[in-house]
RNA sequence: GCCCGAAUAGUGUAGCCUGGUAACAUAUGGGACUGUGGAUCCUCUGUGCCGGGUUCAAAUCCCGGUUCGGGCCCCA
């Protein structure tokens, strides 16, 4: 048998209705701040890719050369085409330019629960401002747009790489060094990360000092570990303006200040930040993002860019996972005609409440009244017509209410506005 | 790419250790039943992931592959 390939799925009608519903939950979240929406292709040219990240980044990506001999590649993600896009033919729009995107992205990746090959973020980009309030926004409109959806339990957690570059340049830190501490750091394995500070010649008090402010919130532990850094401390001040704004304007509270968020791409700078979704357990990230410099390298004028992608199916699975209930569309009408000769009626009936906005349907198998309120049932629709020559006499059929059981006769020209009020 | 576990009707499972006719529930289709039977009863169809090996005989034991799940690596 012909299976799906590995790491990816079908979505059949059940799983489509909440994957619907989330979409456009979040659309019109984004919406709400003043966002539009973007499509890009699902394919790009290679480079696109590998211009920031390395030749290395192709083991993770499904590269393949076309008919023409061009070397594409699905994309990875949505950062570099929207910044790709917005070089391309964007540039002369009006400042900030906010733009959302959902997308499937593909990566050659071990799948694992929350973990797909083929998979779809959700998320957004802003270009032109670096401002206080339009950073505070982006978070707010990360953590809102989460929260927004039904999630009740998520994290947000903020870092900012600028101090961290402070604090690696202070303990005389090279970018090989970096290389290695990153990623001890991003996973917070912190008994490591003291060794490999050892190796680069760090201090073990210094060390000691440096991995406690990683993990601590308080603003003047971290300011005091970098007094001595100009450049650090402008960053920590406007971080905490940033900070003020999302409390104190966006009434969000709900964040802890940790400076171990590194990020793993290697073009963000300056504020990163990530929302974990803790029911999820080791694949628990559902959103990551921050300020990042993409422009220039794509050949576009210098402007400020930040923004944020949202791992979709792991939103959805931790909705799953805290039980929310996502609303199911349904039939609002079955109509079963006694025999063939109602057929005729039934589908006019059922195009006339179509017409109306009412979804309708009618038993197209011939079935007979018990079994097609059977298959009513089972597909959880509200309410069925029953069209049969003796009501049909008076121009009439019987409505049945599928929850009560109650039956009524309704005159014919009465039905639309009968069934108006579901 | 690495380590571990799993895979049996559409779905959920039993049987596997100790090789011998593949089973149960549920769902689907049909019927009892030519208008109320959302019930009940009857019934058809439908199942061993793939490939090799051992054996008179493999769902069962062995090997390889595939996919899924758990954990690495990496990341969303």
């Amino acid at each position: 048998m012909v299976q799906v390939p590995r790491g990816t799925r079908d979505f059949p009608p059940d799983e489509m209705q909440k994957r619907r519903y989330l979409e456009h939950n979040m659309a019109a979240t984004f919406t709400s701040f003043g966002y539009g929406e973007i499509q890009t292709p699902t394919f790009e040219n290679l480079e696109l890719f590998t211009a920031k990240s390395g030749e290395s980044i192709i083991n993770e990506l499904y590269a393949f050369t076309d008919k023409g001999g061009r070397a594409l590649a699905l994309r990875p993600e949505l950062t570099a085409p929207v910044i790709r896009c917005y070089v391309e033919r964007l540039q002369m729009e009006p400042k900030p330019l906010k733009l959302f995107y959902f997308g499937n992205c593909y990566r050659y990746d071990r799948p694992q629960k929350g973990r797909y090959r083929e998979f779809q973020q959700a998320g957004c980009e802003v270009i032109g401002t670096d401002t206080c309030e339009a950073t505070a926004e982006l978070l707010a409109l990360a953590y809102t747009l989460l929260r927004n959806t039904g999630l009740k339990n998520i994290r947000l957690n903020i870092g900012n790489l600028t101090i961290i570059s402070a604090i690696f340049k202070k303990l005389h830190l090279l970018k090989d060094d970096q290389k290695i501490l990153l990623p001890l750091i991003d996973k917070s394995q912190f008994d490591d990360l003291k060794i490999a500070l050892r190796d680069c010649n760090v201090s073990d008090q210094m060390g000691d000092a440096f991995i406690e402010v990683l993990q601590t919130s308080d603003v003047t532990k971290i300011r005091s570990f970098i007094a001595d850094d100009t450049d650090a401390k402008t960053e920590l001040t406007t971080m905490e303006t940033i900070l003020d704004l999302l409390k104190n304007a966006f009434h969000i509270n709900e964040y802890e200040i940790k400076l171990s968020i590194v990020r793993g791409l290697d073009y963000y700078k300056g504020l990163v930040f990530e929302i974990d979704a803790p029911v999820l357990g080791a694949e628990k990230q559902l959103c990551g993002g921050g300020s990042y410099d993409l422009v220039p390298l794509f050949g576009g004028t210098e402007v400020p860019t930040s923004g944020f992608a949202i791992g979709f199916d792991r939103t959805i699975l931790a909705l799953e996972e805290e039980g929310f209930l996502f609303p199911t569309p349904k039939l609002d009408v079955f109509i079963i005609p006694v025999n063939q000769t109602m057929n005729t009626i039934s589908i006019q009936i059922a195009q006339e409440l179509r017409s109306h906005g009412i979804s309708a349907d009618f038993d197209q198998l011939r079935r007979g009244v018990g079994k097609s309120l059977k298959y009513a049932d089972a597909k959880h629709v509200e309410k069925v017509i029953i069209v049969g020559p003796k009501e049909l006499e008076n121009k009439t059929v019987t409505l049945r209410d599928m929850k009560t059981g109650n039956q009524e006769i309704v005159a014919l020209p009465d039905i639309y506005t009968k069934l108006k009020k579901i």
